[in-house]
DNA sequence: TGTACATCAGTGAACGCGCGTTCACTGATGTAC
DNA sequence: TGTACATCAGTGAACGCGCGTTCACTGATGTAC
């Protein structure tokens, strides 16, 4: 507690935002993310005009350029509310894990969990992963790694398990596996229109079918 | 054979390239699709200026202009040349294939293509992917079926020796077990920033690992 | 082999459209005394 | 409680830059006779 006042955590780090000071602005600012991310499920956001995106927030270019400094603020706004609820989002779903499950129980939960995650705004990710994250430059590169930072204390909670692990190089496996179950998820989610068209299984299937690949490369012991 | 003459077969089905008709404009088409992927590797399409691409080819606007009907259809260009190349190289691979291989082997020669194929030209694959294929629209619906045409075959190589794999459904299993390593490979290859950021195997690595995964996954019976 | 004409290829300045951004102004909300 | 002033919020026409595209022109290559 220093003498300055503390800002407010969240909007805080975020320069190229002008934080709302009345609640009627605080309206309009949610009226304008809804819009593009409303958008952004059809469109790139090059695609996307900022007459476009007031024009649906029934809001005005004027009333934008006082909440965003230029339209890449927004895109940059928007990335940090999706890597926000993301960590959040995992630090929920942790929490609700019990501590006496099994690592079969652990895998399928972690897997499940990913693919909700990608359900939610597939064109919006899209946009964040191809678009923003390009070329890892400034507040985007920060965001990927808090939220990478949400990964390791989930992986060691699987290789607490090792036990039940046969791969030899455990570590490196669980991380491995991860990214074959992630990107499966992702492929399926995000490109449909690749390989993954000739992948047929509802998303319960899906996660089963991952889950077992998960662990048969962890060459956990059957016990079924 | 009819009367018409028979158009060439290669650029025949592109609407929107004007075919060079001498030897000096080819050279310079050439230098154009150059110089276009080599700018592809460090920014998007829409980023890259048609000046951007006739300087760095030694061309002129005007060269573009006679040659591509607008920007979008060097686009269509690209994406029809790496179409070509990937069957092509796909059907090149598969003749190679020996007939009296094990399973092992032949899954880790598909894995090792893969990767192979994606370490060419990430930013390429990169563009095609988000920015022209992004909704299946015209030409680039086709070749993306083009393309996926040639995983069957390959599939039913592998599920000729179904005796050896476990896997209660062989079938969607190679699918599935394809989508995962195909998705990992390009994870790695294309978006390293993220997930992939946790996996440190080199290139001959990762093959083994994701040949074990996949094997494992269809429960292929060990026999090391 | 030479000449004339047609087509192909290339040049780069100029154009103009679209879209991001600005700006002069109106109205709403908060605060001091 | 009322009045005056400051700041916040919003409006939308106008601006201007950048980039794709055009176009009038020059030069190279091919072909007919």
């Amino acid at each position: 507690m220093t003498k300055t006042a503390q800002p407010k955590p969240d909007e805080a780090r975020e320069a190229n935002l002008r934080a709302p000071q009345q609640a009627r602005s605080r309206a309009t600012l949610d009226r304008i993310v809804g819009a593009v991310q409303e958008l952004l499920e059809t469109k790139t956001y090059d695609e996307i005009t900022v007459s476009e995106i007031v024009d649906r927030a029934n809001s005005s270019v004027g009333a934008f350029y006082t909440r965003f400094k230029d339209k890449a603020a927004l895109l940059d706004h928007l990335d940090e509310l999706y890597a926000r609820r993301i960590v959040e989002c995992g630090q929920e779903a942790a929490s609700e894990w019990g501590s006496a499950t099994t690592l079969a129980a652990d895998v399928r939960g972690l897997v499940s969990f990913l693919l909700q995650l990608h359900r939610l705004q597939p064109g919006l990710l899209r946009t964040l992963i191809v678009e923003a994250r390009r070329q890892g430059e400034g507040s985007f590169r920060d965001r990927t790694r808090r939220m990478n930072q949400t990964i390791p204390p989930v992986m060691e909670r699987l290789l607490a398990r090792s036990d039940e692990i046969g791969h030899p190089e455990p570590r490196r496996a669980v991380y491995l596996g991860l990214l074959m179950v992630f990107s499966a998820i992702r492929e399926v989610t995000l490109f449909p229109e690749g390989l993954a068209e000739f992948v047929d299984y509802d998303d319960e299937e899906l996660v089963a079918e991952l889950t077992a690949g998960y662990l048969r490369y962890l060459h956990v012991r059957e016990t079924r």
